[in-house]
DNA sequence: CCTTAAGTTGACGTTAACGTAAACGTTACT
DNA sequence: AGTAACGTTTACGTTAACGTCAACTTAAGG
């Protein structure tokens, strides 16, 4: 099984970001670790949510945006028309991460465009360079 | 044929984008317009470049990569350093744009699950509904 | 007891990406 | 001549997402 409680730092080396990160993160709602007098600790609930943050990032959503998503994933939505704007919240979200697919995709095949043309042109280059 | 050239205003409304910001990528270097007189006329290369940069500004990047992926794109890397500096530039990008692809499949899976349970949920509640 | 390592709470600083407003010029009606 | 509609520069304001101290506490080791 995994470890039951992290220390802040312990997250942020296997992160690779600093405490006060993570704190500002914690500010900002998106985590609320349990307290050992002073010191806070976090559990592995709190690292996923850490990964999800991170994750977000990396596709550039803003952390008002992850909190969005992450509160989606957990179910705790009562009535009927909270139901409702939250499927129709799902499905603007779905649009907007098709959007960047394709986004991704033509930037991918742009790259591969300019490797190409790249090596074309270094063979050239190449070439004259054992031709002088 | 394409139009030959666009005042600020119409690309800031063909993009819904303020003329400011138009102008604010023009100070960042990212576009350079002629000027005919005060005024700035843009062309359709210009244009493209725009769609670039909004289209970075989608999955994320910042101006400042969205400057280097465009300065990828068009052909005037001299020398051999240049280009295998650039080819190596161009693996890095197609990694971190892979990784964006993992994320955005993780995202969507996860959507579907909230939705479908979202919908179950919701099926309940109405059943109830109509109990009452 | 002293130090060292890790943690804490402020509080102010910084960068990117614009927004907003002032003050002004140019063209085009009417 | 007046007044819109569009454009310009300059400059200060704002928000997000942290960085960077400073001043302090707490726990562990020699």
């Amino acid at each position: 099984m995994a470890k039951r409680f992290y220390s802040i730092s312990e997250l942020a080396r296997e992160f690779d970001i600093t405490t006060r990160t993570i704190r500002f993160y914690e500010e900002k709602g998106l985590l609320q670790p349990q307290r050992q007098g002073q010191q806070r600790r976090y559990s592995e609930s709190d690292r996923v949510r850490l990964t999800l943050i991170l994750r977000g990032k990396r596709i550039g959503l803003s952390l008002q945006e992850s909190q969005k998503f992450i509160a989606m994933y957990d179910p705790a939505h009562g009535n009927i028309d909270q139901l409702q704007s939250l499927l129709t919240e799902v499905n603007q979200r779905r649009q907007q991460l098709h959007q960047q697919m394709q986004d991704l995709k033509a930037m991918l095949t742009e790259l591969d465009d300019v490797q190409s043309r790249c090596q074309q042109a270094l063979q050239h280059a190449q070439q004259q360079e054992t031709m002088s």
